[in-house]
RNA sequence: GAGCGCGUAGCUCAAUAGGUAGAGCAUCUGACUUUUAAUCAGAGGGUCGUGGGUUCGAUUCCCACCGCGCUCACCA
């Protein structure tokens, strides 16, 4: 496969990264830029959450597209902006010091000292949260502290085109307004030269040819007249966002579509400015499980930490490339569904034809070089391991001890090991806690009557004379031999049941599985008990029989 | 009020260059030398929200409508 026909296919891919970075191209042949500037905004009031992660990885996906389609002959950057000049607006929940911080309330984030105690900032302890969360998944980004930013006099330009411009810009914003708001309306918000907050006054005047804003401090009624730039004034945020897009040159910036009516103002203002704005497109937000929006206030949905506990990024990735314009449940159950998703579009990409490959999510989810599927040989073939069977095969193993599973896995595949499988011995920690999470607390065991304690008593002496390294064959075995002689279990229509040696009814596996295990149904007993150790079975009847799972339980 | 998304098998969802609907789970049946759910094979099950239009033909394009849900209109 030639390089000419990725390219060619990718041409005409019908997948949404593609079709993103097209408009890109048709913006670029109209404006000469030797380099395209991807924007993602950050506001550090916060945390990083599931949806930066989702918009910086689609982001991502979309720059790689643009680089396949261009050659990559055209540079590209993805900026990281932090809105870190805002106001703090009021004093987050979940945090230290709060007393100390809501002394700080209206300055800018980078002049509210770390409740945390470690940086120079709150905005600079959030900022470097934000750098570390998406080094952690190797996004190729730069970090730009809109602080930095107005400071340096890098926005001072576009701030001083912005105060010509002061009128159309009023134009475009008051009817987006109510009247109350409208009437005390400013685009321009100044630092206050005595107590460092972020000012919403009146403009009183404004000179472009001076650079200055008169306004008046409505508690003291002072009068101000304050230079926009170097950092003494900010703006407000629809505004500021076009601002910054004009002054960065942002060539791409996607949102979600709780911001429609923000990129539409705020395009009409970078217009204003004599910018194109962006392009990009407003991804739908995630639901939760009944559909409710999910938000950090609420608590509902799920966490990136959550996710990344029971699943890889990669199968994050996923379920971020797909669809990303269809609201979408993100809710617990989704995982193993969409990790399984991954491993079978991983399977598939080997032997497609470029242009499924395109549109096949591991391309964009590994930038065009997704890794080889990891399978196991299994006599003549190789079968890849589903993370639902590995769920199963965690319940069956009945233990949150990986090293337990992959004795599961080498049964089937004796050449498999963690060390020549890491990526499948990943998804058997997952499974793992998988179970100790949420099979491990639902198990609900019951005791044993007479009849059941007996039988366990002899499995139990039973398996003292066994050899430790006991074949599951041989456990097998043993254990119809305990079971055949007591009538509760016998089964005389079993297949090759005779009435001198009748078979065992399935009753027997069934109340071991609910008084050892406490499940209803189980792995065939066996193999379990080879696997989980003959010395570990029998301490498990111990304290079945002394009743200590139920009471655990 | 404005904008957006969704409505396909019991459930969750797929189905792009318009051409007789697929998967997973669930259900049922069978196979795996003594029985059991790490497996496999097979089966059943859909007026593709409703009504129009374009077309030889529409789940797929267009319009309207119905239902469900979300977002925005204060701030970011």
């Amino acid at each position: 496969m030639s390089l000419q026909s990725l390219r060619e296919a990718a041409e005409v891919s019908k997948a949404w990264p593609f079709e993103e970075a097209r408009k890109l191209i048709a913006r670029l042949e109209k404006a000469q830029k030797s380099e395209v500037i991807f924007e993602t905004g950050y506001g550090p009031s916060g945390l990083p959450h599931i949806g930066t992660f989702g918009e910086v990885a689609r982001t991502t996906m979309v720059r790689h597209a643009f680089r396949v389609l261009t050659g990559d002959k055209v540079k590209t950057r993805l900026i990281a902006f932090s809105d870190d000049m805002d106001g703090l607006r009021k004093t987050p929940d979940n945090i230290p010091n709060r007393e100390m911080v809501s002394r700080h309330l209206g300055k800018p984030l980078t002049e509210v000292p770390d409740p945390f105690g470690e940086f120079d900032s709150f905005a600079a302890h959030n900022n470097a949260r934000l750098r570390r969360f998406l080094d952690r998944f190797g996004f190729d980004y730069e970090f730009m502290s809109s602080t930095e930013a107005y400071k340096s006099g890098r926005f001072d330009e576009a701030l001083i085109r912005m105060l010509e411009r002061f009128d159309e810009i009023q134009a475009i914003m008051l009817p987006s307004l109510r009247e109350e708001r409208a009437a005390t309306y400013s685009p321009f918000l100044p630092i206050h030269p005595v107590t460092g907050v972020v000012m919403q006054a009146p403009v009183l005047a404004h000179d472009a040819k001076a650079g200055t804003i008169r306004w008046r401090d409505p508690d003291t009624s002072e009068e101000f007249e304050t230079p926009v730039t170097g950092g003494r004034c900010k703006l407000q945020w629809k505004p500021d966002w076009a601002m910054r897009w004009y002054a960065l040159g942002v060539d791409y910036e996607m949102a979600g579509k709780d911001l429609i009516d923000s990129v539409k103002l705020s395009s009409r203002i970078a217009r204003a400015l004599g910018a194109e704005p962006p392009a990009g497109f407003n991804y739908e937000l995630f639901l939760d499980e009944t559909g409710q929006k999910i938000s950090k206030s609420k608590g509902n949905g799920l966490t990136i930490e959550e996710w990344l506990t029971y699943a890889s990024p990669e199968s994050l990735s996923l379920f971020m490339f797909q669809k990303p314009t269809a609201a979408k449940r993100l809710y617990f159950d989704v995982i193993p569904r969409t990790v399984d998703d991954y491993l079978g579009f991983l399977d598939a990409y080997p032997d497609q034809p470029w242009k499924e490959r395109l549109g096949n999510p591991v391309w964009h989810i590994h930038a065009g070089e997704p890794p080889a599927p990891e399978t196991l040989v299994h006599g003549e073939g190789e079968t890849s391991i589903s993370f639902v069977m590995l769920l199963n095969l965690a319940a069956v193993a009945n233990s949150d001890n990986p090293a337990v599973l992959w004795g599961f896995l080498r049964r089937y595949a004796p050449s498999a090991s963690p060390e020549n499988h890491p990526r499948l011995d990943c998804l058997v920690g997952y499974a793992v806690a998988y179970f100790r999470d949420f099979v491990a607390p639902k198990k609900r065991y019951r005791l044993a009557d007479d009849v059941e304690r007996d039988a366990l008593l002899a499995v139990s002496a039973r398996l003292a004379e066994m050899p430790a390294d006991a074949g599951a064959e041989a456990v097998q075995h043993a254990l119809y031999d305990i079971a055949r002689p007591i009538p509760r279990y016998q089964d005389l229509a079993a297949k090759g049941a005779t009435k001198e040696r009748p078979g065992v009814s399935n009753d027997f596996f069934n109340m071991v599985y609910g008084v050892l295990l406490g499940e209803e149904r189980g792995p065939r007993l066996g193999s379990f008990v080879a696997l989980y150790g003959l010395a570990e079975t029998r301490a498990l009847i111990d304290r079945a029989l002394a009743g200590e799972l139920v009471r655990a339980a």
